[in-house]
DNA sequence: TCATTGGATAGACATCCATCTAATCAGAGC
DNA sequence: GCTCTGATTAGATGGATGTCTATCCAATGA
């Protein structure tokens, strides 16, 4: 099974405080891309923001003016980034986020370098 | 010419704690998007890892096997969703970062919502 | 076993995008 | 003015991507 699942192994460190390696930024430009859709976005918030923290697909579906395979087709692409995950339970399929990839793509966003001299 | 800088509009508030309108989600996007490159990626890191927090785009062009037209590209596509932004001085022009915005889809990220100092 | 429902897969298609070459623009210096 | 260098713009092109319809798979229940 050739899941990826690269951003936690690149994992906390590599903040823009330093350059990232062409490997690196492959490995993290692949959550970013898979963020950079606003279908997707979206099906992110919602299954965030459901409760229990997970949601199943038909809830998500209802939301978008898309049919079905188009919103399976985002899911794939979530899942494949590592920003979420599904289970199935009985008939229907439930997915929730993978905490620790979103807080890498957080903290790589974390202008902490920045220092406070706004001299200009 | 409308810039649009949509992030520090749409800013800080929404997390995943909620979920993202379908307008929301477009302007976020787009900054995913633009981040979304692996090229990109490394030119962000590259602008805010340099000394003094700016890089001349001659600077960033010796660190790929890419053309100059190329990378000019690739900074538009980061200047336009915000991300970066250039100014020139006499020859060349140098680009630095947009910690506001940076910080605004670093939050969005943030797998749950810790108030920073404001109670709610 | 068969029909029903939730969801994924396959394939087609139009559009978008990353990259290139060629041309253009903006300063610096002669 | 002319030329050189740094950088963007214009246009072309092959590959990636978002969406659809049609089909298939998995679980449920009569």
């Amino acid at each position: 099974m050739p899941r990826q699942l690269p951003l936690v192994d690149t994992c906390c460190p590599p903040l823009l405080g330093r350059p990232l390696t062409a490997d690196q930024s492959v490995d993290l430009a692949r959550g970013f891309k898979a963020l950079g859709d606003p279908v997707r976005l979206r099906l992110l918030s919602l299954i965030a923001s459901h409760a229990g923290g997970e949601a199943c697909v038909c809830d998500l579906t209802d939301a978008f003016d898309l049919t079905g395979p188009t919103i399976s087709h985002h899911l794939k692409v979530l899942r494949e980034a590592g920003v979420i995950e599904g289970e199935r339970r009985g008939t229907w399929i439930y997915y929730r986020t993978q905490p620790a990839v979103l807080q890498t793509l957080s903290t790589l966003l974390q202008p902490d370098h920045v220092e406070p001299s706004r001299a200009n």
